[in-house]
DNA sequence: CAGTGAGCGAGCTTCCGCTTGACTT
């Protein structure tokens, strides 16, 4: 995909000779199979007509959903087409009744692998029988979409590696055994319809230890003093750094007590005011030391899903979506072009062709000096699988702003950080002169440190974001000159609670952790969401009381398996079958015998909490006079009676009495295909409906609900014509 | 731009990882 073929293509290559073809006997060819139809489409454009392509779109095989589908005695996992991907299969072995020879080119991965297995499996077992002829099958890899590297492949066909293929059934089969054993667990103890899982309730956990480590959080005061000070004319700032021997730190930094202080209290900061306060400043130190600050590696899953989050504002599941559009390829007038390689990936290596191209840009547009002596080198995690390049633009020469009528808003966002930080990668370092004073006081010691860029290196490219870190450098003094102090300004501080988890700092832990790969972050945190374990709050995940019981059941009752470090000694484990010195099925078993044991256990002793959560209210049963209850249905909250099932009235959760009748309740309808809508109870008594979103919050004046005023996100007003109450808008 | 208007609970669910559409639950 970096390098579009030079050679002038013939007119019709690359199209089927239209519908007039009634010829029976088609002519034999090789088959291709590779899991994305876009890489497909690209195959296809570098092998020319003797190749048919295919693509598996993923897995096509696998365990069954509807049942557990693995031997509990032997382990032997039963495989099937998987339901939604038969006609998928139907395809693919009408493609190989036409094929000479069949090459599985599925990820180089360990999943990849799998599925060429089963493909193999399968068309030795279905299709080659009914054939009467011999088809050679055999495995190519290459991890990039270049001519040059999809050549070589095709002529090296080598054999699926079984040892591989174990590791990916230990995984997939341990995973089955895992979900399938604890979610019917919560079934019976918390809820119908709950899950839980290897990746899933570890992630959750992690967000409900936070919010303990939140609930239980302590503020410690802490004192801090500032310098105004006046030199060469120029007015700057110190900072309190040391009072004798000791550094100055805030109680959260305090390790050492011999050589580390806590001012921590208004009387200690006044002691130590009584005694600078009106000296003069003495400079003990001027220290100008060149800095440097590297480039970031190109983009992978998980760094863009997190610079998106950060910079745009983005949940992962968004920036997933544009990023396949932009891989997918966008309409650039001409022709249709995949803009960037694939977007789910664990490596940060890039093709030479697209160093060499990225070099060659950098020195026609940059100049030479912005070029590395030797280029950039970024190592990947331990469990990376590097199956796929970095996430980098396809054609270097596609400047985001010189495309940008072709993109939707959201694709030019997300390009344009994916060639700046791919550009930026193959760039030199931003240089700084950092200037650092300090200054004595008595037995005080502040300082001061600004720097300013003295080489823009790689931001040339990488303009975005508060990256340009710049401060003002404090005045040209010399050692030993007397500063006077125009006054001292001490505040008082208190420590900060660690903060919730965002999507993106999420991903980050999960990827430095190991759970969960490139393709399951976004779908990782949608299943939690879905669930009503975790609700966003601005941009933080919050666990709910649900997601917090469910992760009490679970963590008190598998606290082994319940944590990162399990799907670490997994991968260990996997990493050795690999290498042929484990076998597969005893992995499984190790896991699944003592596993067993205590969900059987589990069923048995542990308390159900059925009905925990039915929350309940001040709304009384209209049909009954029963009070209310709040429930967790299909479709998320909603109200019903206590008296169930003897009164079966359910209603939507109500936001607050109606604005205009005062009777009804106001609650969310839905109709058409236009999404939500507000409406009264009392319909079609009343008619008010309003398309405005409720905040949550109701008036303080009449108890209706107060409603974002249109196009502003910030201020929440009452609909209520008499009273007309408005408020500026925060969470909880 | 105007107009929009059910039912949900127990009911059979669920995993992770690979990949895209089909489709309104």
């Amino acid at each position: 995909m970096a390098t579009v073929p030079k050679t002038p293509k013939p007119a019709s290559v690359t199209k089927k000779p239209a519908k007039k073809t009634t010829k029976k006997v088609t002519k034999l060819t090789k088959l291709i199979i590779v899991e994305s139809p876009s890489k497909a489409t690209t195959l296809k454009k570098y092998l020319g007509p003797s190749y048919t392509i295919k693509a598996s779109a993923g897995h096509v095989i696998d365990l069954p959903k509807s049942t557990l589908g693995i031997d509990t005695e032997t382990f032997e996992p039963r495989y099937i087409v998987m339901r939604d991907r038969s006609k998928v299969m139907k395809e693919l072995m009408d493609a190989v009744k036409n094929a000479s020879e069949i090459l599985l080119a599925s990820d180089p991965d360990r999943e990849g692998e799998a599925i060429a297995s089963h493909l193999k499996n399968y068309f030795e077992e279905k299709a080659l029988p009914k054939l009467k002829r011999d088809i050679p099958i055999k495995r190519i890899r290459f991890s990039e979409i270049t001519k040059d590297a999809i050549l070589k492949a095709v002529s090296e066909p080598a054999e699926i590696t079984t040892a591989l293929v174990n590791a990916q059934q230990g995984r997939r089969v341990i995973d089955r055994l895992f979900g399938y054993g604890l979610s019917p667990l919560l079934w019976k103890k918390v809820k119908g319809k709950l899950s839980a899982g290897r990746v899933q309730s570890t992630t959750l956990r992690i967000i409900v230890e936070r919010e303990k480590e939140i609930e239980a959080f302590i503020p410690q005061e802490y004192w801090t003093l500032t310098a105004n000070l006046v030199a060469e004319k120029q007015k700057f700032q110190a900072t309190l750094n040391k009072v004798g021997q000791k550094r100055i730190v805030s109680p959260n930094e305090l390790e050492n007590k011999d050589k580390q202080q806590v001012i921590s209290s208004k009387k200690e900061m006044d002691a130590l005011l009584k005694e600078i306060k009106g000296k003069d400043f003495t400079v003990k130190d001027v220290k100008k030391t060149p800095s440097q600050t590297k480039a970031s590696a190109p983009f992978i899953t998980s760094t863009l899903q997190q610079a998106a989050n950060n910079l745009l504002g983005w949940p992962a599941a968004k920036t997933m979506r544009a990023a396949q559009e932009l891989y997918e390829g966008i309409d650039l007038g001409s022709s249709r072009t995949g803009l960037i390689t694939y977007m789910r990936t664990d490596s940060t290596r890039i093709s030479p062709i697209a160093a060499q191209e990225a070099k060659t840009y950098i020195l026609e547009q940059f100049g030479e000096k912005y070029i590395p002596s030797k280029p950039n080198f970024f190592s990947n995690k331990k469990n990376s699988q590097d199956a796929h390049e970095a996430i980098r633009p396809s054609v270097i020469g596609h400047h985001p702003d010189a495309i940008k009528s072709y993109l939707s808003a959201d694709q030019y966002k997300l390009y344009n950080l994916i060639w700046r930080r791919f550009m930026a990668s193959q760039m030199v370092p931003v240089e700084r002169a950092v200037t650092s004073l300090s200054l004595e006081v008595g037995q005080c010691l502040f300082t001061v440190s600004g720097s300013i860029v003295t080489f823009d290196g790689f931001q040339k490219a990488w303009n975005v974001g508060a990256d340009k870190k710049e401060s003002k450098i404090p005045p040209n003094v010399e050692k030993g000159q007397i500063i006077p102090c125009t006054s001292l300004e001490e505040e008082q501080k208190s420590t900060q609670a660690p903060p919730r988890y965002t999507e993106a700092t999420l991903v980050k832990i999960m990827e430095e952790l190991g759970i969960g790969r490139p393709s399951t972050y976004a779908p990782t945190m949608m299943t939690l969401s879905k669930r009503y374990y975790v609700k966003k709050a601005a941009k933080s995940l919050v666990p709910t009381d649900l997601g917090k019981a469910v992760n009490k059941l679970l963590s008190e009752n598998f606290n082994e398996l319940i944590n990162a470090s399990f799907t670490a000694e997994m991968e260990e484990k996997l990493d050795a079958v690999e290498e042929q010195t484990l076998e597969w099925k005893s992995v499984v078993k190790e896991f699944y015998i003592p596993f067993n044991k205590t969900v059987t256990e589990a069923f048995e002793k542990v308390d159900s909490i059925k009905g925990a959560f039915d929350e309940k209210t001040d709304e009384v049963c209209e049909k009954c006079g029963k009070p209310m209850l709040k429930k967790l249905g299909k479709y998320g909250y909603f109200l019903a009676c206590s008296g169930w099932p003897e009164c079966v009235n359910a209603q939507p959760i109500p936001f607050g009495a109606c604005p205009k009748c005062l009777v009804g309740k106001i609650v969310e309808k839905r109709g058409g295909r236009r999404g939500a809508f507000y409406a009264c109870t009392n319909y079609p008594e009343c008619d008010f409906l309003t398309n405005a979103k409720p905040s949550g919050k109701v008036c303080p004046n009449d108890k209706t609900p107060l409603f974002f005023q249109a196009g502003k996100k910030k201020i929440i007003e009452c609909m209520h014509a008499a009273c007309g109450y408005t408020e500026e808008f925060s969470e909880e």
